[in-house]
DNA sequence: CTGTTAGCGCATTCAA
DNA sequence: TTGAATGCGCTAACAG
């Protein structure tokens, strides 16, 4: 374990002094080729590593981005954050990643947490109820992903798109009665948003809405199929791939797969457990992407707070 | 933002020595309770925050492990995670989560990467075709999950455990024509271990083996269900909830729903979607949580490599 | 272009 | 029980 190496070691076995070695480390352009390529020699050969918590703490930057997502096991949030790795880990940074579970009280606590880490920013996923003012700590460094804030930069889905999406999908299929499933609008965004959407695409369309809402859950979709299903129903729509599974469970029950269903989350599964189905995908990977690349900016050069809105695209 | 707050600073704000300040910090029982108390006062009121990575280069620790999933989305590896840092975090540490997406050379990176990081040990989800050898840099401060290592500790599950169960509960049923489907035995643990332990369940009860294997999807698994499947079939074992979301499907097609399917994984979604079905639990959260425990046993007290093996258990 | 000098914030000696 | 002094490994002035 050659661990112990410091970089005067290097400095001696490569007959230079430390700051030469500390320039080529910090890529300074004012240093000879000649030695920068014998102390890389040097540095490769021996095996080397630069301590990142000395580099941290001398220069204010750990090249670590903190991550708070709601719940480590959504398909959503893991797209996402698959997003963010492959773009901070391409410029060299890392990511702690915490689990609020949807509670501002733990969120709080990472965040402090992340903070005395000495983080380079942070990337929060928002969930109903989120209040941004706990990120005043992190001020210009922080990006909030799939909720509205104000004080700081976030990257939102495009609630209405989506809905809309689907609903012009199965215009052009030719189909007039479309129902929707939903969840409370309590949540603004899954719930309120998407609701209202559809509410308007039936108004520009003139269909006569026929909705129920409930909670985020296979059950609660399937429960309420029923209630919006008469017999002229063709299509339903559903907030989210979860709804729309338990939706088409009921629907081969009771012998209605005629009707189409769409979902929201590009879910591989839905459709391959029902074929007449499609789902809408938000673009949760290039949302993570983006977020991490609107932090870059804000570190970079103080940017100012933005709000970007992820599109979303139809998907089978 | 007080985030310019020094050790200094409270100590002047204590009227004390920084290194008294220093060990309130470290629970350092030689300071006098009235002094103690003073200084943790004027820490919460000025809401001073330690700079871990001043911490870390002094102590050497810093109270960070490196976690390592094969896929980020992995819905087994998602709630291992969790265990892991249920535990992590209950101690004050912190986990940077990486993602090896199944490649050596990925994994390899990764960790130079956490060594450089000073991180102070590392967990890896193990992967078909992994070796054990590239955790040698961190010798006695790694734990392996989900396959059999030889130099570094591990936490595997219990792959012949899991189908015996599934076997078990079918025979108690009065089931006597099972059939498998699993993967490719190329993959030891999920692939041969598995499928080893259908056929010796079936030695066991003299039934006759019936299997097939193919690739870890719906599809595969929709595929080879005709193939295992005759006039007296009654149950399907699978090796994984995926597996069995497939053949489920495809039984339902073709109106055999009478054969009960069995999963590993505990997905809810595959008993909310066919009641004619079961899965077993792995055990995933608490194998995580056993190899945080095991990890830390290795940093306090060089502990000796150890195998532990999670039990399984069933689950509707 | 390069070596020398000073700290960064903290934990740990060593005295007192 | 405490304060003063000494680096940890590194970067950023400051001089050559």
């Amino acid at each position: 374990m050659a661990q112990k190496l410091t970089i005067l070691d290097i400095a001696k076995l490569a007959g230079v002094g430390k700051s030469t070695v500390s320039r080529v480390l910090t890529q300074d352009p004012r240093v000879k080729p000649a030695t920068r390529e014998k102390v890389e020699q040097v540095i490769r050969e021996s095996g080397y590593v630069p301590s990142k918590s000395a580099q941290s703490m001398r220069g204010g930057t750990s090249k670590v981005i903190g991550v708070v997502v709601s719940r480590l096991d959504s398909p959503s949030e893991n797209k996402a954050v698959r997003g963010i790795l492959a773009v901070i880990y391409a410029a060299g940074y890392d990511a702690v990643i915490m689990e609020s579970q949807f509670s501002a009280a733990k969120t709080r606590e990472h965040l402090a947490v992340l903070e005395k880490r000495n983080v380079d920013g942070v990337i929060v996923f928002g969930f109903s109820g989120f209040d941004d003012t706990i990120l005043d700590g992190f001020a210009q460094r922080a990006v909030v992903i799939a909720v509205d804030t104000d004080s700081v930069s976030s990257v939102s889905y495009d609630n209405k798109g989506m809905i809309h999406l689907a609903m012009q999908q199965l215009s052009e299929q030719g189909l007039t009665h479309i129902s929707y499933i939903g969840v409370d609008p309590a949540d603004r965004t899954t719930g309120l948003f998407r609701l209202d959407a559809y509410l308007e695409a039936c108004r520009e369309r003139h269909i006569e809405p026929c909705y129920q809402t409930g909670e985020l859950s296979y059950e609660s979709a399937y429960k309420l199929t029923d209630k919006v299903l008469n017999a002229q129903t063709q299509a339903i729509v559903c907030a989210s791939d979860t709804l729309a599974m338990g939706v088409a469970k009921r629907l081969q029950e009771i012998q209605r797969t005629e009707v189409v269903v769409s979902g929201v989350g590009a879910t591989d599964l839905l459709s391959f457990m029902f074929p007449n189905t499609f789902s809408i995908d938000p673009g949760y990977f290039e949302a993570g992407q983006r977020a991490a690349h609107l932090l870059f900016q804000h570190l970079q050069q103080g940017a100012p707070v933005t709000h970007l809105t992820q599109q979303a695209c139809t998907l089978l």
